[in-house]
DNA sequence: AAGAGGTTCAACCGCAGCTGA
DNA sequence: TTCAGCTGCGGTTGAACCTCT
C-alpha cells in the first residue's frame, strides 16, 4: 500500500513545526524503501536528533515519525508478537503500580515498546473488563486481577517445565540485552510476586487481608493511584464468609455461572490469557464462582 | 463466496517538559 | 527570564486482518 502525502489526517489541520520544514510530508504506512533509508542512516550516524535524521536521510517524514518507526519497529532489539505469561504478569503488576505510564512499564520489559504494551492493555485487558461489565479501574476488576488472574498466571508459569516455553514465540534473533538485571527482570517479578502471593494467600484464608500484597491495590499505600481502591479486608471478609460459612465452595450452585452476572461466553473471553490451553483448566467453575462472589460482595 | 462486524496494531496527534540560545 | 525547537508520552484513529453468518 502506498503511503499518503498529506492525506492521512485532517486536510485542514495546521502543520506542526517540524512538518513545516519538510514539503510534501509523507504519512501513513512506511515502505520498505523508507525503512531501508532510515535503518542505513541510523546505522551510520546513530539515532537521536530526529528532525535532522529525517532531513539528512532523504525521508519526507517528520522527525517524530522517524523516531516512532525506529523505536517501535526498526531498532534491532525490538521484539514483537506474543506477549509471554511472564510479560503479562509484569504488565499487570506494573500497571497496578504505575497506571497508564506505558513508557515506564515498557522499561521493565526489554524489547517491548510502550506502544505495544498500550495496545495490549487496550485490546486485551480492557476488553475483559468490558465483558465483565466493569471498569478496568474498578475495584472489582482490580481484585479479579489480584486474586484470580495473577495467581493463575503464576501457577501457569510455575507449571511450565521448560522456561523457554513461556517466552514469546517470535523473538528477534538479534536480541542482545547487555543489562543483565533487565534481562532477568520478568523472572524476578514473577518470583517475588509469587512469594508474596503465597504469603498473602495463606494469611488471607486465616485472618483477612495482607496489606503487603500489592499494597498499591489495597489502598494501604499512601501513593495509591486510585483513591477508590479499598483495603483488601472487605474482599477477604467476603471470601472467608463465602468459603467457610455463608455459602462456600461446597455449597456452590453451579447455576451461578449462568446466572447472568457474566455473559455466556465468559470462559471464551479470557482465552487470550491461557496461551493456547483449554480454558476449562484455566477458568473453571471455582474461579468463576469466586469472581462472582467478589462482585456480589462489592454490591453489598 | 461474500458481506458484516469485530479485533489488532502501526501510525498519527496534541500536549508537556526539557534544553539551549 | 523568555522563547523556540526538540523529544517523549499518552490518547486516538483507521487500514488491514480475522471471524462469523
Amino acid at each position: 500500500m502506498e503511503a499518503n502525502v498529506r492525506g492521512f489526517g485532517s486536510a485542514n489541520q495546521q502543520l506542526s513545526d517540524d512538518e513545516m520544514m519538510i514539503t510534501d510530508v509523507r504519512k501513513g504506512p512506511w515502505t520498505l524503501e523508507e525503512d531501508s533509508l532510515l535503518m542505513n542512516y541510523v546505522a551510520i550516524h546513530g539515532d537521536g536528533r530526529w528532525n535532522s535524521v529525517a532531513r539528512c536521510a532523504g525521508l519526507k517524514r517528520t522527525g517524530k515519525s522517524c523516531r516512532l518507526r525506529w523505536l517501535n519497529y526498526l531498532r534491532p532489539d525490538v521484539r514483537r508478537g506474543n506477549i509471554s505469561l511472564q510479560e503479562q504478569l509484569t504488565i499487570l503488576e506494573l500497571h497496578s503500580r504505575f497506571g497508564n505510564r506505558w513508557s515506564k512499564i515498557a522499561q521493565h520489559l526489554p524489547g517491548r515498546t510502550d506502544n505495544e504494551i498500550k495496545n495490549y492493555w487496550r485490546t486485551r485487558v480492557q476488553k475483559q473488563a468490558k465483558q465483565l461489565k466493569c471498569d478496568v479501574n474498578s475495584k472489582q476488576f482490580r481484585d479479579a486481577m489480584r486474586y484470580v488472574w495473577i495467581p493463575r498466571l503464576l501457577e501457569r508459569i510455575r507449571a511450565t517445565p521448560d522456561s523457554s516455553a513461556v517466552q514469546p514465540l517470535s523473538v528477534s534473533t538479534t536480541n542482545s540485552y547487555t543489562d543483565s538485571s533487565s534481562n532477568n527482570h520478568n523472572t524476578d517479578i514473577a518470583s517475588s510476586t509469587s512469594q508474596v502471593y503465597h504469603h498473602h494467600h495463606s494469611r488471607m484464608t486465616e485472618s483477612g487481608s495482607d496489606p503487603n500484597f500489592m499494597p498499591e491495590l489495597s489502598g494501604a499505600s499512601s501513593d495509591s493511584l486510585d483513591p477508590q481502591v479499598s483495603p483488601g479486608s472487605d474482599l477477604t471478609d467476603c471470601y472467608n464468609y463465602n468459603l467457610h460459612g455463608g455459602g462456600g465452595a461446597n455449597n456452590m450452585d453451579n447455576s451461578q455461572t449462568g446466572s447472568g452476572l457474566y455473559p455466556d461466553n465468559f470462559n471464551d473471553s479470557w482465552n487470550w490469557l491461557g496461551g493456547g490451553d483449554s480454558l476449562d483448566n484455566m477458568w473453571n467453575d471455582e474461579n468463576i464462582w469466586f469472581l462472582q462472589q467478589q462482585l456480589l460482595c462489592d454490591d453489598i
